[in-house]
DNA sequence: GACCGATTGACAGTATGCTGTCGTTATGAC
DNA sequence: GTCATAACGACAGCATACTGTCAATCGGTC
């Protein structure tokens, strides 16, 4: 095996356990709210503005099908709500009723903790690093690994 | 939001989505192989040396019953086999067949073309420094989110 | 105004990982 | 040597994400 294979192995490997590492953390936060990761993941991506599923999948990273599961479940416990979308009758808006904004917001306080911690762990500056480091990865593979999406 | 919390946010945001990224090529790289992501990982655990069940579950850092389903899997495919394990009469030892080793073979070269492209748009000391930040981000996980498993 | 391609939501099927529980097997304390 | 505890595999059930497919809708072209 080249270097490089090991650096690509170990980087795929050491992301997949950190996937689960954050998985993990994410839902305990989440758990005492009422939420999942992925609920949470949800409507954190629509606390600013009403976005169609279709739209929360791109920004996400995930596909439509993912979040219009994930969406439904959250109108279905109340914790958000459909909006008609005047620029297209199909893609409904999707946002937090008050209950999902309060739900979202009674994980802020432990969250909060976790972050320092970590933070202190890190260094904030190191903490920062690893952020971008994430970030440089992310993009590396976007562009060497086109997703089918290059019309 | 706190700094630390929008780090913690877009740090676990960031590894989900690279995640998702490693995952597709990795599929993309095992499928010609008749493998899919998880036997790979499998596969590549006991390549060295054949290991129970439960002993691949710590190593990779998820939980025995989803390396115990891929095991099956993989013993059905012909691909592995169970061993007979001297100091222990239930926690047999998984080894990939030739079969299972051939495999693995066959997906090297895209592997390490793929390894070669990444290297190349990060630097292979960027690509280094990379794997670093993963794991020095991984082990304070580990640090400040005990599992539940320290006795 | 009619048509075509792209986007969107709906639905079905599959892969992976998790938790929980149970009986079996090793290990260590006494 | 016996017995409690921990580790292990087996089985069931759930959450998440993916692919594939289809019909409805939108936007732009002619």
């Amino acid at each position: 095996m080249t270097k490089e294979q090991e650096l690509l192995s170990g980087a795929a490997l050491t992301t997949f356990r950190l996937n689960g590492q954050f998985l993990g953390v994410a839902e305990e936060l989440a758990r005492p709210a009422g939420l999942t990761a992925a609920r949470w993941q949800v409507l954190g991506a629509v606390l600013a503005t009403p976005l169609p599923v279709a739209g929360i999948a791109r920004a996400m990273g995930i596909t439509r099908q993912s979040v219009q599961r994930i969406a439904d479940l959250l109108v279905h416990q109340g914790l958000a709500e459909y909006l008609p979308n005047p620029s297209h009758r199909r893609a409904k808006l999707l946002r937090p009723t008050a209950e999902g904004l309060a739900a979202v917001r009674r994980i802020d306080p432990a969250h909060a903790v976790l972050a320092r911690r970590l933070a202190g762990e890190l260094g904030t500056e190191g903490f920062s690093r690893a952020l971008d480091a994430l970030r440089r990865l992310s993009s590396a593979l976007d562009a060497i690994a086109p997703t089918a999406e290059a019309p």
